[in-house]
DNA sequence: ATATAGATGCAAATGAGTTGCATGTAATTC
DNA sequence: GAATTACATGCAACTCATTTGCATCTATAT
């Protein structure tokens, strides 16, 4: 599908920026900060990018990270995985499998007060090769 | 061991506010931000509980966790522990276990980039009894 | 072609966290 | 136990990510 429909599908406009911010989230490996995503962008202002990324998380067309320095990032819904950061470059590997479910399952057993889990975040963080 | 020979036995010094700052953080069940510990904490300027806090954890004396709102919270360390968090009310339950480690070793081995995994940042969100 | 709801840009505001500097005080030394 | 000194505190001002208000613009439906 393309990244036209995509948007379309889910109520929103395929305006040439939109389309040139999601083409970047699409080229890059990992994640990426408005900042970043600006920087890449020709023409665009910041305050663009954040609604811009803020529409396509509400829309499921991308997912929110924040790594160790809290500043939120981007990347297109490819599947929910998870990320290996280097604590020293900032080089970010993406881990296909997952399986924290299991994990999940086991904790909302063990918990007294909770009902559900819908959701949960984790990052690993050591040093790439080049760093370590 | 009292929290003043704690203290003491990282190099920093007992004061009244960085006492009082400690027995917030263990009388409370969740971490907390600086700002719901300047709440509790009488004559406390802001930044000195900043400052207290990024002391502690330096000395490891504290851990850092942040939620989805990017926030950064502390709770005193008692050991390696996730949390379970209420996305509609924010109450916070600790998980005893961990269960990460066999998980990190797996994403370690099948890595291409990485030669050591130092760290890693897991929190789930779902739903409290109340709120369900 | 027109209408309209949604998208964009600019300026200004918010809010978490930090820094510089002068003053205060815990811990050490005599 | 008084003097010394390095660390701790408070205040003001700053930085930086993110948000909001408002006027203008444009993709999409009619």
């Amino acid at each position: 599908m393309p990244l036209s429909h995509l948007l379309r599908s889910k109520g929103l406009r395929a305006t040439p920026k939109r389309l040139s911010i999601m083409k970047i989230l699409q080229s890059c490996t990992g994640p990426l900060t408005a900042e970043e995503v600006r920087a890449r962008v020709a023409d665009v202002d910041l305050v663009t990018v954040y609604r811009t990324l803020q529409s396509l998380h509400a829309a499921e067309l991308a997912h929110e990270v924040r790594f160790k320095d809290g500043v939120m990032r981007y990347e297109l819904s490819g599947g929910h995985h998870h990320h290996l950061v280097c604590t020293d470059c900032g080089v970010v590997e993406e881990l296909e499998a997952c399986d924290v479910e299991p994990l999940e399952k086991k904790v909302l057993k063990n918990s007294r007060g909770f009902k559900t889990i819908s959701e949960h975040a984790l990052e690993f963080f050591g040093l790439c090769n080049k760093c370590a």
